[in-house]
DNA sequence: TTGTATGCGTTATCAT
DNA sequence: ATGATAACGCATACAA
C-alpha cells in the first residue's frame, strides 16, 4: 500500500509536506506541490480513511437508520424513493452513507453505540417506528440527527404534509358530492395521528358527519386487512359512499373485497389511496390518491443533515414540510 | 470520550491488558477481566472503529455498489428487495454496509479508489451496468467481490435463473396454445442476452417460428416504450397472439396500448411480464409473470461475499443460481 | 517554505 | 498474568 511516507521518500521531502501539498495547504512551494501531486498520482496513492478519521474526528460518513417494516415482503416504494433521494443528495454533498444496525462484529450494539463506533458525522432516521426506545436514544444523543415524518425537539426534520394531504383528499371527495366518507387508517404513529386529526377537522369544517364505525384502525400496507375493513364498512346499514385507504397497496385489498361482493369501483363505491405509487396511475380505474414527494423528502433530509453537521453549535434546526400533490384518478365517482 | 486508556487508569492496569480483556484474550486473569469489563460497561466505553481498522486492516464494513437506473423516477422493486435481502443478511453476519459512490469529500473518486479509501472488507455489485469500465475495474481489483446477475471470471456471483425463467414462460404460453409469440426485451445486457437465447432456443425446441419483427429491443421499465413496441406488433399483418414483456412495469404500457386500440387482454391478445412485483397479482386481469426471488438473491450475495472475505486466499468462488417461479395469472388466454 | 515531533485509539509483539 | 513499546497512516502545532 502506498502511503504518504512513501511519497515523501520518493520526493525527497517529509511526510508533513506531502500531507500539506495533498490537502492544498497554502504553505508549500509551487513546484514541490506539483512534484508531490504527480508522484502521488503515479504511485496510485489513496488516502486511508481510517487514519484520517482517527486524526481528524471527521468521517464524511453519514449513518442511516432505515427500517421499512414491510409486511409480507412487500417493498415500500415510498421508502425506496426516499432512500434514493437521500443517497443521491448526500453523495453530491460529499458524504458516504452507511446503514445503522443493531449488531456489528457479533456483539449486540444499540443504534447510538453503533453510530459512535463508526463515528458518523451525522445520522438520518427514516422509519415509522419512532416509539422504539433505541430510536429515541439515537435521536436524543449528541450526534447531529435528522428525522423524517417525525419531529424531535431541537432536531431538524422533514415532514410530508400529511395534514394538508388528507385535508385535500377529503375536500376533493366532498367536492365530488360525497357526504358519507369513511377512513381506514394505519396503526398509531405520528403520521397516523396527523392524518386522523386532519380528517376529523376537515369533515367538521365541511359539515360532514362521521358516523360511528366509519373510522377504522388498520395496518399500513396490508391489503388483507384493508379487505376485512372494507367488508365491515360495506356491511353497515348506512355504508359509506367513499372510503379513504391508508395507502395505495391497501386500496388493492379494498378493491378486491368490493369486487368479491359484486360491487365495482367507482360505480358502487368510491375509493382513495395514499402515496401515489407509480402503479397507481396504471391501474384501471386509475387511483385517486395523494402523491408524496418521496425523492425530494430524502434529498432535503440529506441537506438538512449536512447543515447540522457543518454548522455544529451554530446549527438551528429546521422543520421542512414537503407538500404532496393530489392525483385525481377515476376511483371517485361524481355524485349527482 | 472514554478510551481504553481511561479504563486502564481506572482499573490500575495497562491499556494492553484492557484491550486483551475486552477482546477475550486467554492470557488475562479471571478477576482482572471481570473488573475491566464492568468498568468498561460503567464508563460507557465504545471502541473506536477507525482506530481498530487502522491497526487491524479489517473494517467489518462491506461496500455496496447499488445502481437502480430507474427511468422516470420509478423505484425498481426488484432492486429494492435485493437490497433488503443483502442488508439483512450482511448485518446478521456482523457486517455493516456502505454505499460505494464516485464522489467523496468533494474530490472525484473511482469506485475502487472509494473502496480502498474506506478499506471495505469486500464489495457487492448490484447493478445492470456491468459494461461501465469503472464497474469492471472494481470487480477486477483485488478486493473480494460478488456480483449479481453478472459473472466475472474468478469471482462469486448470484444469478437469477433467467434462462429457465424465459424457457418456462415460453413453454407455458405454448402449452396454452399460442404459436405466434413476440418478445419485447430490454436493452443489451448480460441478462437480456441470456433471456434472448432462451427465447430462441425454446421456440426452436417447440417448433414455434419467430417471424421477423417479433423480437423487439426495448428498454427495461419503460411503459412508454413498451406501448410503442406493442403498437408496432399489433400493426403487423400477422400480429402475435401473445407478447412477452421485459418486466411487469413495461407490461402496463403494453396494456394501455392495447386498450387504446380497443383490444382487451387476454381476450384479444395475451401478455406476460417478468419480475413478479407485488402489484402484478393485484391487477385485473392478474398478470402472468416470472417471480424473481430478489430477497433471496440479495441474502445469498451477502453470504457469498462473507465467505470470500473470511476465506481469503482459500476462497473458491461459487456461481449461485436462484430459480424464479411462474405466476400463472389471467393474462394468457387458452387458445382452442 | 520545509521539517520535526507528537498523538489520534487501538492492537500486537515481546519482555517481565 | 501483566506491561512496556511500537506501529497502523495521517494531520497539525511548532520549530527551523
Amino acid at each position: 500500500m502506498v502511503t504518504i511516507k512513501a511519497i515523501a521518500a520518493r520526493c525527497g521531502c517529509s511526510p508533513a509536506t506531502v500531507s500539506k501539498a495533498l490537502n492544498g495547504a497554502p504553505d508549500v512551494g509551487r513546484d514541490m506541490v506539483k512534484k508531490i501531486r504527480s508522484a502521488a498520482a503515479e504511485m496510485g496513492y489513496i488516502p486511508n480513511g481510517a487514519a484520517r478519521a482517527l486524526k481528524t474526528a471527521r468521517t464524511y460518513n453519514l449513518g442511516l437508520l432505515f427500517q421499512e417494516f414491510s409486511h409480507s415482503g412487500l417493498a415500500h416504494e415510498f421508502f425506496s424513493l426516499m432512500l434514493n433521494g437521500f443517497k443521491s443528495r448526500a453523495e453530491e454533498l460529499g458524504y458516504d452513507i452507511s446503514f445503522i444496525s443493531s449488531h456489528l462484529e457479533g456483539r449486540g450494539f444499540s443504534y447510538v453505540e453503533h453510530a459512535r463506533y463508526r463515528k458518523f458525522d451525522g445520522v438520518a432516521v427514516i422509519t415509522v417506528n419512532y416509539d422504539d426506545p433505541a430510536v429515541r436514544e439515537l435521536a436524543e444523543s449528541d450526534i447531529p440527527t435528522v428525522t423524517v415524518d417525525y419531529e424531535f425537539p431541537g432536531r431538524g426534520c422533514v415532514m410530508s404534509d400529511n395534514d394538508q394531504g388528507v385535508a385535500d383528499l377529503v375536500q376533493y371527495v366532498h367536492s365530488m358530492g360525497h357526504r358519507r366518507i369513511a377512513f381506514i387508517h394505519g396503526e398509531q404513529t405520528a403520521v397516523t395521528r396527523t392524518r386522523l386529526a386532519a380528517f376529523f377537522r376537515t369533515c367538521g369544517q365541511l359539515g360532514v358527519p362521521v358516523p360511528k364505525g366509519y373510522v377504522i384502525e388498520g395496518v399500513y400496507h396490508d391489503p388483507d386487512f384493508a379487505a376485512v375493513a372494507t367488508e365491515r364498512l360495506l356491511n353497515m346499514p348506512e355504508p359509506p359512499t367513499c372510503i379513504l385507504y391508508p395507502d395505495d397497496i391497501s386500496y388493492m385489498g379494498g378493491l378486491e373485497a368490493a369486487e368479491r361482493r359484486g360491487l365495482s369501483i367507482p360505480e358502487d363505491v368510491s375509493a382513495v389511496g395514499y402515496d401515489g405509487i407509480a402503479m397507481s396511475q396504471f391501474l384501471r380505474p386509475s387511483l385517486t390518491t395523494m402523491r408524496q414527494n418521496a425523492p425530494l423528502m430524502g434529498a432535503r433530509a440529506a441537506e438538512e443533515l449536512s447543515r447540522a453537521v457543518t454548522e455544529g453549535r451554530a446549527y438551528s434546526p429546521e422543520r421542512i414540510v414537503i407538500p404532496g400533490v393530489l392525483l385525481a384518478g377515476e376511483t371517485v365517482k361524481r355524485l349527482k
